[in-house]
Order: C-alpha cells, then structure tokens, then sequence
DNA sequence: ATAGTATTCAACTTATTACTTGAATAGTTT
DNA sequence: AAACTATTCAAGTAATAAGTTGAATACTAT
C-alpha cells in the first residue's frame, strides 16, 4: 500500500479529529444536534464572539461535520448528516468509558450513579403507547418547537419548579434533553425526586431518538 | 445548571477529539487496532522518531483511547477498547460520506471504481456454498477465535505478505474485517491484487454478517 | 556490578491554532 | 439610494502543539 496515499488519508480523517478538538465546537454541535442555528444564535449560546463563532463553524464545515445555508440575512449552520450524530455519540461513550475525569464530573453533580439510570428509546415507546409514562422535554422553548419526541410536553427546565402541577403526579416521569451529555435531563430528573416524583431519564436525547427513526413531532 | 461544569466536561471530550487531530495518531490507533505493539514497532511503523512516537502513544492514553503494559524491556500498547474501534468506525464513516478528497483518494488507491465494489453478504454465501470463493479474515487472532464467518481463514494482515502461499490461488478471494470503516480489508484487497490475485471486500464486516443470521463459528 | 536496550523526560525551536479587531460583503428595510 | 444587519475576511498577537535532541530511568543479560 503506497504510504503516501495512507498517509493523506490519515491527514483527511485527522481533518475531521481537529474540527472535534475544541470544547467550543463540540458545544456548538450539541446546539446544531438539534436543529439549525443561525451564526447568530450560536454566538449567543456559547458566549464567543461572532466573528470567531463563524471561523468555529466554517471549521466544523470544512470537516464535512456542518453545512450552511443562506435564508437572507441569516446563515444556517446544521449537522451534514446522522454519521456526525453517531460520531458524537461514539466520542461521548468512549469519554464515560475511559476518562476518569469525566465520570468526576458527573458524579460531582449527581452524587450518585444509579440515579442516573437512564430509560433505553424502545422501552419508553412502549411505555407511552400503554399510556403509563409521562414524557417530559426540558430543552428551551425553541427546541421543542423545531421537533420533539410525539407526545412529548415541553417544561423548560428553568419553569420547571413553577409549573410543576402541570405534570400528572400518577405516572412515571421520562425527562430528556438534548442527548447523553446534556445535563438538563439530569437536573430534571434530580429536582423531579426531590418532590417525591418518580423521574427516570431517557437514554440518548432527542437526536438519538430521531435519528433512531422513532415517532417525532414539531409544533 | 452550573455553565462551568458543562464547559469543563465538552473540554474533556476535546481531549479525545485532540487525539484524534493528528494524521500520526489515527494511524497509530489503526496499528493498535490490529493488536498491541510496542513503541519501538510503532516508531519503525510510523518513520517516527521513538521519543516522538512515546509521546503521541502518552497522548492517546492520556485521551483513553490506549493504555499500556509494560512486560520486561518493552511497553506493549493496545486499544482500550471496543468503543475506541466504534469511535474511528464512526470517523471513517463521517469521511468517506462528507469529505470530498477521502473517497477522491480511496478511488485513486483502487484506481476504478467498481473494483471498490464490495460483496453482499448473501452472495458471499451462496459462492462460499458453491466452493468458488476463499474467505478471509484479516482482523487480529483474537478477534478471530472469538467469532468469525464459516469457514473463513485467518491471516491478520501483518502477516498476509508472508503467508500469502497459504491462500488458495485458484479461487477469488473476498476479505472481510471489523465493519464497513475498518480499513483493514480495504488494505488486504489492494494488497492481494498487487500480487496478481483476484480479491474483493465483503460488504459490512463480521458483525454486520453476525447481525444478519449468516452462519459463524468460533475456534 | 557493567554494558546494553527500550522507554520516558525535559528543554528547546518551529509551526499551528484561538481569539481579537476593524474592515469588507451581501442582503433587507425605509 | 441610504441606513442597517448578519456574516465573512484579513491581519495581528498570544497560546498551544509538533518534533528534535540529549539525558534519565528501568529493565535484561553478561
């Protein structure tokens, strides 16, 4: 095998590890996980500045991770496929396998593991189908909007101690969020025990859950 | 919910994505992902200096992606684990379907394109059954023992120069490795038809095949 | 012990990368 | 057309990574 052509194929695929090597990008394909994003708004959730936002995202772009599209004034960034979803799955498992550090983390927040027991998609689809659950989306309004799993109602994490009533406090909770390492399920789940209700997790989030080909729905 | 925290944990997955940036490093873990090795056998690999190769290797340990062991002189590196294989499945994967210049090489490796052609599984069997194919296996042995396709033969591809008189040559052979991204077979193919054979690569690999109710064994 | 080998460490140089700033481009609104 | 907005570009600085070199460590064999 000519070693030259290994080589810049080892180069591309290194392409794509380098889009992956900054937290800020990782975070911004998080945010894209769930839909476009204008440069705008994504300079605003992460806190950079816009121009550096745009040179983050023409990065994740060049690594055939985002793609772009122009609706007038706005550019809107989106993740170019499941493969990126998929991939970003494979680098969170392989982060709660093996570093130590990001378990830490977790556990620093959460106190403990076996309350994080998470709820696998196929179960909590059956589950809602038998009308025994109640499935709780926590992300931001919008989130919710642009898609979220079909019977699914959206509390917001930060209302979520005001409109606590509004959750039927007969049925297991299934809180989700944006996927396994967003951690506004978490905290639903933590505050939703705190009241004495029974909250479990899903497993993944929602982008795991479409891309499964599990039923969605958009307001 | 602590804005700190989430950052500190995108930054650890970056450490994976940081190992994951450097073209020498993927092919390391392609290395690696044949079976163990030692820095020095890595260094000859590579064409780097042995310094330089013990400092990616402490990189990818440090990413978790490898870990060590140290018996006598020699300090034998291998994969962590099977999420690692996943995760630069996953890598390829995002490649070939997002960079233009990945599928622009591996056509110029394999110089025509239906040469890439890979083998269904369903017509592997029935030309297997028939006797008119060699199946080959060229993943690690171990991975071999633990399961492969019926009546496969196993010559890791480290070894396939040297045992290339073991190999029929009278019949086509198709090669086959962990999954669709795993270059290995890749590499078998282009390096069997140097040698005037007629090969093709299985389409998927051995745990697609398993999936799929094709018949295996183990040794 | 001594010599020899594999690996790692530490200091250094050079190349990349992150982020900022200010200006340029492209599209919208008045 | 003029004013305004979102995005990108270009140039610069500061931080980080890659690779080299020479020495230190750890183990083996004589």
């Amino acid at each position: 095998m000519s070693k030259s052509l290994k080589n810049d194929l080892f180069e591309q695929f290194a392409r794509i590890g380098k889009a992956l090597s900054s937290g800020k990008r990782l975070q911004m394909l998080e945010y894209l996980a769930q839909g476009e994003r204008s440069v705008d708004a994504l300079s605003r959730m992460t806190g950079l500045s816009v121009a550096n936002t745009s040179q983050h995202l023409q990065q994740l772009r060049q690594a055939g991770l985002a793609s772009a599209r122009k609706d007038g004034l706005y550019v809107y960034y989106r993740l170019s496929g499941n493969g990126v979803v998929r991939l970003l799955a494979a680098l969170h498992a392989v982060g709660e396998e093996h570093l130590a550090e990001v378990e830490c983390l977790v556990r620093l927040y959460f106190e403990t593991k076996d309350s994080l027991e998470p709820v696998p998609g196929r179960e909590l689809l059956q589950r809602a189908k038998a009308g025994v659950v109640t499935v709780l989306d926590v992300r931001p309004r919008e989130e919710y909007a642009a898609g979220h799993i079909r019977g699914a109602i959206n509390v917001p994490l930060g209302e979520l101690a005001k409109r606590l009533h509004e959750i039927p406090d007969d049925k297991e909770i299934v809180a989700y969020c944006r996927g396994p390492y967003c951690l506004l399920a978490f905290d639903a789940v933590a505050q939703l025990r705190r009241k004495g209700r029974k909250a479990r997790r899903l497993e993944g989030g929602f982008p795991e859950w479409k891309s499964a080909g599990l039923p969605v729905e958009s307001a």
